[in-house]
DNA sequence: CGCATAATCCTGACAGTGTAAAGATATGAG
DNA sequence: CTCATATCTTTACACTGTCAGGATTATGCG
């Protein structure tokens, strides 16, 4: 085994997480290429055979996002009392990920550079999408109450993600979380009937 | 007077304008100082004297894009019955900036370029949240109470600032003003006692 | 196995970016 | 009028993304 095989074996992979610290670090402002391609200790250029440009790097680490945020909101509606329970808890693993991949939640739901038509992507933010519409219907909610939590959801992590809610810092996670879900359950269809 | 006069007279008010129509059409990551200053009719290093950097200009800008938003907060405040309807159209007035300007409202609530450090610029940001917090004392209402109309209000605007809500894409002025103001109704305190 | 072909990665080059230093020009105070 | 200062330009440098062409390895076909 040489000490650095001209064919790196799997730099795709390598690649993508490679980016994924470097956008973690820096940012999707002051995102680079070229720093990326440092990180997994290969020329400038090699990113451009398996992803084009880095649009096209952006565009994988933001399909790879959204599955990351999707798998966030399952682990955390994970043991769910009921429907309504589950909607709040799913509001919670929306903020769980906002906090935990900052930047990363930047270039899903705030960036222009990943190119939100290609196929991949799309589906990766329809699924997430779909589980949110579902959440609902359980719920016996119509479009406005989709909007409804998605948006009290969508506000409180991005607020979060740019630590504008400096109210929310000062609290345990104890009582962020029991704020959040009283925020969540104003939402709801049925709330305080 | 000449024609091209090499003092500018007011090139600090000409450049804050160029970036403004700059950052309109190419957004926060596709902003380019010396494109600015090409805007302006002056060198690419122009700017450095009366910003010193270009993270400089973004913060003087973002401190005039707080302005304009508590601006248009105030205008859709214009003829509020009550606190409760004011709360109301303060929401409104939000997700009007948001499509109105999105990448100045990007900038300052999604971009870590400008320092938000900076006096100007936190004088500028404090004031609009301490509209905020006004608006919900008025209600009689607590800090739960804020974070709610805050995190409803810019969930909204954020997701339509990035064109996320399709649904409300589709919707007529009227119809996304109701929609609007049903949404913000659910989180003032006292909603539905 | 032997070899042509394709896939992969590197080197070098180019235009564009932000920033700093030094020179040019106008302003204004004394 | 003189000259210090503020303003703007020119020049230069390091860094960025992208492209063209060359080097190296893997792969499939005979």
């Amino acid at each position: 085994m040489a000490e650095k095989p001209y064919h790196h074996g799997d730099l795709r992979a390598a690649l993508l997480a490679a980016a994924e610290s470097e956008l973690a670090e820096k940012g999707v402002e002051g995102f680079s290429l070229r720093s990326v391609a440092k990180r997994a200790g290969v020329s400038h250029a090699a990113p451009a055979h398996h992803f084009g440009d880095v649009k096209g790097l952006l565009t994988a680490l933001s399909a790879e996002g959204f599955r990351r945020f999707q798998a966030t909101l399952d682990a955390s509606e994970e043991g769910a009392l009921d429907a309504r329970d589950r909607a709040i808890r799913a509001g919670e693993g929306y903020l769980t990920f906002a906090l935990a991949r900052p930047t990363l939640f930047r270039l899903i739901f705030s960036s222009k550079k990943p190119d939100f038509g290609d196929a991949d992507l799309m589906a990766a933010g329809d699924t997430a999408y779909c589980h949110l519409v579902w959440l609902v219907e359980e719920l016996g909610g119509s479009t406005a109450d989709v909007a409804a939590l998605w948006a009290m959801s969508h506000g409180i992590a991005d607020l979060a993600a740019g630590q504008r809610l400096r109210m929310m810092e000062n609290l345990t996670e104890a009582e962020r979380k029991a704020m959040v879900r009283e925020l969540i359950a104003r939402v709801l269809p049925g709330a305080r009937g």
